[in-house]
DNA sequence: TGTCAATAATTAACACGTTAATCATTCTCG
DNA sequence: CGAGAATGATTAACGTGTTAATTATTGACA
């Protein structure tokens, strides 16, 4: 019953128990549940990140921006060129400083996520009902934990 | 000391106690190790993967490597030439079913393996010493546990 | 047996990941 | 003040992620 997803043939192998592995497939298995959802929006997962990032706060700049959402400045110079087309979110260049850009929520930006929301919520309570809230409690203190190390480390 | 990571004035935002976030985080962490050796021998990381898998199971098609090796059909199917012509692999018309594609390793990409094992074991070596061995597998065992609780859901 | 559905693989199109290089602006400090 | 280092952002190039469509082969079954 356990191990039941071991159904090629490759049973335990070495990859099988790879830290980095372990994490793509845990991250996949749960992003299957809301790609649907945000597909239905025409938004993608790296595109909802930075949305959410900006309506908790609401003015960043791209360094700022790329690190809360964990992505690479390179790419998020990408994607803020058609968030802006699509009226999502506005940029400007920093007061004060002019090699900074300066990126905000537009209205209709703040509108998108008041009505994904809820869906995505309803989303991460079907999967804490099936995995159950602990075992999600406990998973994420784990992985806080293992990456409060690796930061700690070498500084 | 501890959350010493929320270094960006966000503090503890919703986007922190997100699982896809928090497992994209710690990959990348763990990741940011093991790049610059997988680049010092010109293999990707998905790359790696797939020789590895290949070294495991010696024949395969691309529809179970790309499950074994946790990739999408389309994205095996670019890489295979690739590698093909590095000479890492080879691919033949599968004895008996002529949708299939078999896939094997050759010498050099077995060498390849052999020669990078050594460096690749240190760094998770060094992974361990520095998180801990008990925390990673009892990382491993839970997010095992997790991935079992979404796969026998609506089954 | 011949037709149609199912399966394996590929291709196409678009977005993101990653590294290196480039450009503009600001900062440092003599 | 002014030259050069440092910083923020962008661009370029290549590989992968993702979905949909397409092709080739096999399987099912009337």
């Amino acid at each position: 019953m356990a191990n039941s997803h071991y159904t090629d043939g490759l049973s335990l192998s070495a990859t099988g128990r790879s830290l980095p592995i372990a994490l793509l497939r845990v991250r996949e298995k749960v992003m299957e549940r809301f790609r649907p959802l945000l597909q239905s929006h025409g938004v993608t997962e790296q595109q909802w990140r930075v949305l959410r990032v900006l309506r908790e706060v609401p003015d960043l700049d791209m360094s700022a921006l790329a690190k809360a959402a964990n992505l690479l400045p390179p790419s998020l110079s990408r994607m803020t060129k058609g968030l802006e087309e699509r009226g999502l979110i506005t940029t400007a260049r920093a007061a004060g400083d002019g090699r900074r850009t300066s990126l905000r929520l537009t209205a209709n930006g703040s509108a998108l996520i008041t009505k994904v929301t809820p869906e995505s919520s309803a989303i991460s309570a079907e999967i804490e009902t099936i995995v159950g809230r602990d075992k999600i409690q406990a998973l994420l203190d784990q992985l806080e934990s293992v990456l409060d190390a690796l930061d700690n480390a070498k500084a």
